[in-house]
DNA sequence: CATGAATGAGAGTTCATTCAT
DNA sequence: TATGAATGAACTCTCATTCAT
């Protein structure tokens, strides 16, 4: 049986509403902080009554909630669409790295946040663990059809993911001034290519 | 322009005091959230009233500035002392990975929390930044002076410094399983000595 | 002057509606409680929607008026009804008892909802008020009749109307276990007979 | 382990303001109904501040039960305290009467909002429901004491409780008028000897 | 006539901060 | 200095009522 108080809007203008609400609110949310921003807020950013908020949302986390599932898709789509079977890894691998520079930019601030609700929310913790493992997991099979060296595949795996997602947040906020952008993002793909090796078959 | 309220304690028991509710503070705040630790917590778990810590501090936000100072001087100091002139690169880099591994274990959950707030407070961004230039300042010079090719060092070591942050955060927390300590490990210190390239003066 | 905004259904099909509304309300709230029965509950109950409650009443508390006053239609008439004068006093006393026993099992918990609401809302407490009196009044004029001592009638008849009460409270929710059902009839109608002394005349 | 929140007074001045809270609390509830009384005005009649209300109680609903619980209480020591060995039934009868007719003028409208909530709030049913029993019992203990037939004594003490309770009522409120206060008592003590019969024992 | 999405005032509760002792 | 009781603004969430369709 479903949830009786919260229902799941039918209407075009009614879904339209809904989304509007989980993109403000998380947007708001991640901008200020999880705990700074109020449902008066998020109401009155997304131009409705405090009240249609738990017409759609169980309560505040419930927003955030969609927010980050929308997150987590916004990041992982593009990944699974630019890999086709015809590309290089080397292409792949820029593709994988231009996915996730997009998905920082339209996410913004995003990240932080997650990660400070990822300590005391399971909920929330489980839904980040998942979206990273998936895009792992997309990594190491990406290199492995590649033909690379499988040994500490899911070591290098870890670090190069690392690697993208802070090149992903320099890249998006521009925190250290004097670095290259460029220069950061060749680095840090040669230092990809360097972790795979070389190919084991030709 | 002094603060009239706080007052800098002067008795050896006061200083005692005041580092308690900061070590019992930052500690409550990073493991559970800033928001979710309230005064009272602080006060019952550092053995206080809650209005004795108005007198050491303007407000909430106060014990966390001083527990991140104390943080970042906790990451800071173990590098300087553990350079020596004597040192070879090498060693100098692991001592550095070391005092960090180390530093991530003493502050536990620190960081998520940390990162969360630099997002809406200014002072608490500049501190971090302050302490994150330093170190990788500190990891350039060293560099520079054993003679590795200056070519676009800041990128490097910004990079440098971002893996060792996510390795030090997997070796803390142990979030993904399967992944082999040791390796992780060893697979950075490659990585960077990679990124180091060869000295220009052999 | 009539109400502007509430109108009287003439079709059929309204007059149902809104009886349907008034039988399913008032039994939710006697029920549940008048303030945790939402009008949501009703319309959803009732199988209408929220807004059309406000064609037939003017507020909530109007449909728990209108149930009200069905509760009391529904206590007094069978009374007018069963007392006919060719019945003895004994037997008009017991078809009396069976009525208002019927009563409280149709309307199950709705006395101890109204009793609360009689408090603070005088129009309540009115219909209330008017309804006991009608019943004691009836009581008044069958003992009267059937020639009793109308010595001290109003305090005996008031007596007896609480013991009855009392009694049809027991034998529909049998609070009290160990209590035997035809005992406590047998001993209140005992009790009121008692009470009502011996004829004057004959 | 206590629970953490709320603490138990120990100061003098705490706890009558304890007790303050619970009286005025109490108060406002029967008289005003327990949905129509806000915090805000316990708080405002009490002469504290809101914030104070959650420091003793764990919410509003405790401020009731702890009322109740003194209403319990303030019901039935009296009839413990009167009723004495060297005393005849009759004399500890009337004296019961009077317990239960002063505990109704210090709770005034309490009965009826009790209750009402005894139908929805399982706690408060039970404390209720244990206090009439603890009632009822002293009278059945006392009746058979004495040396009157035991026979259907449940019953019978179930029919006096009621029959005193409503007396209480209409003492207490006078709602209805004409009915004259001390022939209602005479009507009701003679019911309740007739009620009893005679003792076997001559 | 009917719908049910939308409103917004107001509820209970929390907690950083103050202050009488 | 130190206490912890007290404050009250601000929060999340509810629901009787309205209104666009």
């Amino acid at each position: 049986m479903e949830n009786v108080k919260t229902r799941e809007p039918q209407q075009k203008r009614s879904i339209e509403k809904k989304n509007r609400i989980i993109e403000t609110g998380f947007r708001l949310m991640c901008e200020n902080g999880y705990q700074k921003t109020t449902t008066a807020d998020i109401a009155k950013a997304a131009g409705v009554s405090t009240g249609i908020i738990y017409s759609y949302f169980k309560d505040k986390r419930d927003i955030f909630i969609y927010g980050l599932e929308a997150y987590a898709k916004h990041m992982l789509l593009p990944i699974y669409d630019r890999i086709t079977p015809d590309l290089d890894v080397y292409s792949a691998l820029n593709a994988i790295i231009d996915s996730l520079i997009e998905g920082h930019k339209v996410f913004q601030h995003a990240h932080k946040e997650i990660e400070a609700l990822t300590m005391t929310d399971e909920v929330i913790a489980g839904i980040m663990f998942e979206t990273e493992l998936q895009i792992t997991k997309q990594l190491e099979l990406l290199l492995a059809q590649a033909g690379f060296d499988a040994t500490d595949l899911p070591e290098k795996t870890h670090i190069m993911y690392n690697l993208v997602e802070s090149l992903c947040h320099e890249l998006t906020f521009h925190q250290h001034e004097g670095l290259n952008d460029a220069k950061m993002r060749q680095i840090v793909t040669d230092t990809i290519i360097f972790l795979l090796g070389k190919p084991v078959i030709s």
